[in-house]
DNA sequence: GTATCTGCAAACCCTTTGCAATAAG
DNA sequence: CTTATTGCAAAGGGTTTGCAGATAC
């Protein structure tokens, strides 16, 4: 419950990264591709998300796009599906009543550590679980498309504080 | 989307069960040893929830409830943490906008495979989940409470559909 | 009798949507 | 130019809460 603009966690100085501008070209195509048209708030917001590390909610994205240029709450939700659809973005889903989100990197997969206590998220990835997810999903008859793991309990921060 | 009313699937005419009896008494003794007073709309719930299988939300059960002797949805709200803390009930978050409970049957864990088109939930159980949660917890320092494990995708109906 | 609990309705919060103005192609 | 997109503000939908009356103990 506690920093809420700090959470939106930048990496330092990195509009340069030649990533990035690969991405964002990526992005663009994706949205011609769809008929969609290139606006400076869809390029605000994909850049913001890209740069983004961890996990960040939608009045967070607001907030920190809010500079000079800023882009209304309405146009992040608008963008927020196409962003998901374009592979850039995910949902997670972490029960704290309203949509968190996370830049998906490439197509590795972690999970997610919660601390009851704190809120804090901490990340790991099992390898073996797009395994299971397989074999599962085959015994079920379901063609998989993903799967999510998580854990919550004390960290050792807050376990010691009891 | 379909079912809303069908999707509260009681056991039939179980109100004798010996058992329901049994966890109704101790849900009455949980109440107690909380200062909580044992009131006839928390019995009404607690007995919808312990009859119930599969998952539900609020509404469902509202309308459920709704015969001569209705609880309103303010006390549902209400009563719901209780439930969970008294761990007859558990909060399943699966991705439709709002929240989902279902009934926790002693300390037998399962997961949810939940079909993407249909909307539809399957239930599975992996006896290694409980313990990749602890190695996991205990790698990271944490204190583990419980984990979730979910696989989305299409049924194999929804997939002949196609 | 007193404090808790209930139902109602209003308040809340996140998210979606209608609409007129704006901007992309 | 034409149509998609934006921002605003209002509407939605689930959940929470203040309050007066009802009820457990």
């Amino acid at each position: 419950m506690a920093e809420k603009s700090s959470s939106f966690n930048f990496k330092k100085n990195d509009k340069n990264d030649p990533d990035l501008a690969k991405e964002l070209e990526s992005f663009r195509a994706f949205l011609k591709s769809r008929g969609h048209r290139i606006t400076r708030e869809r390029e605000s917001i994909a850049e913001a998300v890209l740069l983004n590390r961890g996990h960040f909610d939608v009045d967070e994205l607001f907030l920190h796009l809010k500079g000079r240029e800023g882009v209304s709450k309405a146009s992040i939700y608008r963008t927020i599906p196409i962003l998901i659809e374009s592979g850039l973005l995910a949902a997670v889903y972490l029960e704290n009543g309203h949509m968190h989100y996370e830049r998906v990197y490439g197509r590795e997969h972690h999970s997610h550590l919660r601390c009851t206590a704190c809120g804090r998220i901490f990340e790991f990835s099992v390898p073996q679980l797009p395994v299971l997810e397989q074999e599962i999903a085959e015994q079920e008859g379901f063609k998989s498309e993903g799967h999510k793991f998580e854990i919550w309990g004390l960290c050792s921060k807050c376990r010691d504080d009891e």
